[in-house]
DNA sequence: GGGCGCATGTAAAGCGTTACATGATTGC
DNA sequence: GCAATCATGTAACGCTTTACATGCGCCC
């Protein structure tokens, strides 16, 4: 269910194709929920017919045609439901820590590769999400109402792109360490 | 593909039936990878008809007969090789923070309420990892070659409630802060 | 001419959750 | 008597991934 909620919260902010949602979900929303656009266009289609959004085909020069989906009053009244609710318990699903914890079945070299190159993923996300947040919160102390969310959400990614930085050097470190 | 070979490494430390298996998922390698009863019956027995694993059926006094599943040789060597494979790229999801996004759209109050229970959650979960760290490692300087993986992997564990106790003590401040 | 971006989908297969189902023993 | 623990599954449904499919316009 949540796909749903995710495509309402984005639409919510503002209306959008599903190529548009798409794009969101690679990036902003989607550092927290990612979604294909296979998935999008089909939970799209039955959002439509269950009357949560409404789509509008708008024609473009010289671009396909988009259908341009945006919230109604049905979908905005379910997303309230849904934000009230308290949110499931979060599993962790990690290969990569199952990998480590079978690290005396393999090469320690192997297992320092991996995490030399999660390390750098983290890197990079983080820089990404700081470019983001510098760009659109460049006075934290002051933010609009509706920025407070968006920005509290940024800093739990950094927040854990951080922690995973460190994270990866205590590994390295441990396995360098002989 | 992950859940086999989470199941893998799990038979690989000790032999296990599918109820030993699935409380093992509930916790320790269940702290990165979770997958219920049901699941781990289902991919056991597909296991078991690929050769991975191979079940011997033990009898118990007062109790129901179980199958304890053990790795194959063409088990491990499958195991071998994915270990290798450099992990995908994990994608983050969390309702918690779709939700959090949406903070305008709700009252405050309510999301301060997600969020001090998302905090407890982290606090138990921290408690858990670090007794069972304070149990298994009470000397981290001195780990035995196959108890470093785990080691590290629960250190992981450890850093992510830490860093999620943070990130919520963060929320918290901002959203009481008016 | 080739590749990329825009734009929308279908199909198949596998993964995961929820509900259902059974039956013995142990402890309160 | 009732609940919990041990033990193993089936069935239905929904979610997710991967592959396939199409077609126009722009830029190099």
């Amino acid at each position: 269910m949540p796909l749903e909620h995710a495509i309402l919260v984005s639409l919510s902010e503002r209306p959008a194709s599903g190529y548009d949602l798409a794009r969101r979900f690679d990036a902003s929303i989607g550092y927290f929920w990612h979604a294909s656009h296979q998935q999008i266009y089909k939970v799209l289609a039955r959002m439509d017919s269950s009357g949560w959004v409404r789509a509008t085909r708008v024609a473009q020069p010289s671009r396909p045609d988009k259908k341009v989906y945006a919230t109604t009053p049905a979908g905005r009244a379910e997303l309230t439901q849904w934000l009230i609710a308290p949110p499931a318990s979060e599993h962790v699903r990690s290969e990569f820590t199952v990998k480590l914890r079978a690290l005396h079945l393999i090469d320690r070299a192997q297992m320092l590769a991996h995490t030399r190159a999660r390390r750098q993923g983290h890197v990079g996300a983080l820089a990404e999400y700081e470019r983001g947040r510098a760009k659109a919160y460049p006075d934290p102390g002051a933010l609009a109402a509706d920025q407070v969310g968006p920005y509290l959400a940024l800093q739990g990614g950094i927040r854990l792109e951080r922690a995973g930085i460190e994270w990866c050097d205590e590994i390295i470190e441990m396995l360098e360490a002989r």
